[in-house]
DNA sequence: GCAATTCTGTACCATTTGGTACAGAATTAT
DNA sequence: ATAATTCTGTACCAAATGGTACAGAATTGC
């Protein structure tokens, strides 16, 4: 008896999200918003609330989609290989605008740490999922014998991640994707991981 | 004939350095600086110009100083022990509250990478300048056989960069130093500049 | 047609933003 | 004392901020 509750909430966050992966929280306006994700005002506020709990959602979804990356990597692909796999799939084979965008996580936890901790403990947390399933990986890896335990599961687990943060701002300062790769190499080979 | 040009710059640009260091461009407000500053609205406009111009200047000194930190190192150290001791300096033998702040030049590519060019860029070149200095010494060393080139020079700094972009990030996130010192215990051990 | 519901559009709000103007107090040298 | 200069304080500005209110158009089921 009624209108439908039609209006596109998945494709107006994911506007949202792109917004906010590139301009950050502060640098992005209500109005640049509600242009990109093509609503109008009252329709924002009905169905997302404010602008800092749509940055959490928007935050969730990159994170989840983010995870789910890494975690479906980890099923199909041997633990010695899964690093490459992350770095070349959201640095190289990506469009330059999107590598230019760095990650959004990282990107919050270095805008956000000092002025909204809640914020940047949430993408913290969200990079700390991420680092855990590196480390199961390579925990699992190691208990059957596919990778070297010279260093610990999670040890390796935490330099992996702390490698993919400088690469993330690397990523974000002028360089070319030639640049990129050749950081790539040297870190997996760093890493003991070349192959 | 005149009151003397008195008022303490020198003081009131470094609190405007820490604010800044601390929240970043767009979190830091006017009001916010002059408290900090301790100096009315008139001195500021008079002897800073904007706020974007006092950014830049506080940029400029923060750039300046790290760059001469690892050029002195580079002076007084072995090149192998150059990293090291820059981790160290910045990252453990430093204030809890400066380790948060982790480093003003990253925090600005991140956050003014999608909205501010020039910033970026500007911020960029500081980084670049210092990746070059680690760099000649490298060069130095190999030359004089106290470094071995297994890797060239400019592909080592460039990969003590980008691990110390990771550090700078890790420093933001909520962190205890005692992980800060094992990170940077793996990532030497990596770079093969354990000890 | 009619009621119900969901959207759009716009007007409005107080607050905050960075920046300017200017009066007057303070401090110096003569 | 006086002139010169530099500071403080405050009043002011237009613009932009995030958020609310509400009238009315659009779309559905009955």
């Amino acid at each position: 008896m009624a209108r439908p509750a039609a209006f596109d909430r998945t494709k107006a966050l994911e506007a949202a999200m792109n917004l906010f992966w590139a301009r950050g929280y502060s640098a992005t306006s209500l109005p640049d918003l509600l242009d990109a994700m093509a609503i109008a005002r009252s329709s924002f506020y009905a169905s997302f609330g404010t602008k800092r709990k749509l940055f959490i959602e928007c935050l969730e979804l990159f994170g989840d989609r983010t995870l789910a990356m890494v975690v479906t990597d980890a099923d199909n692909l041997p633990a010695s290989a899964l690093p490459r796999a992350f770095f070349e799939s959201t640095l190289l084979n990506v469009s330059q605008r999107k590598v230019k965008n760095g990650c959004m996580m990282v990107n919050t936890v270095l805008e956000l740490a000092g002025v909204d901790p809640e914020l940047n403990l949430f993408a913290t947390q969200k990079l700390n999922a991420i680092e855990g399933a590196f480390a199961r990986a390579f925990e699992q890896a190691q208990a059957n014998g596919e990778l070297n335990a010279t260093r610990s599961a999670t040890e390796l687990a935490k330099m992996v991640m702390t490698i993919n943060l400088g690469l993330r701002v690397q990523s974000r300062k002028v360089q070319s994707k030639a640049d990129l790769k050749s950081l790539i190499e040297n870190s997996l080979s760093m890493l003991g991981l070349a192959a």
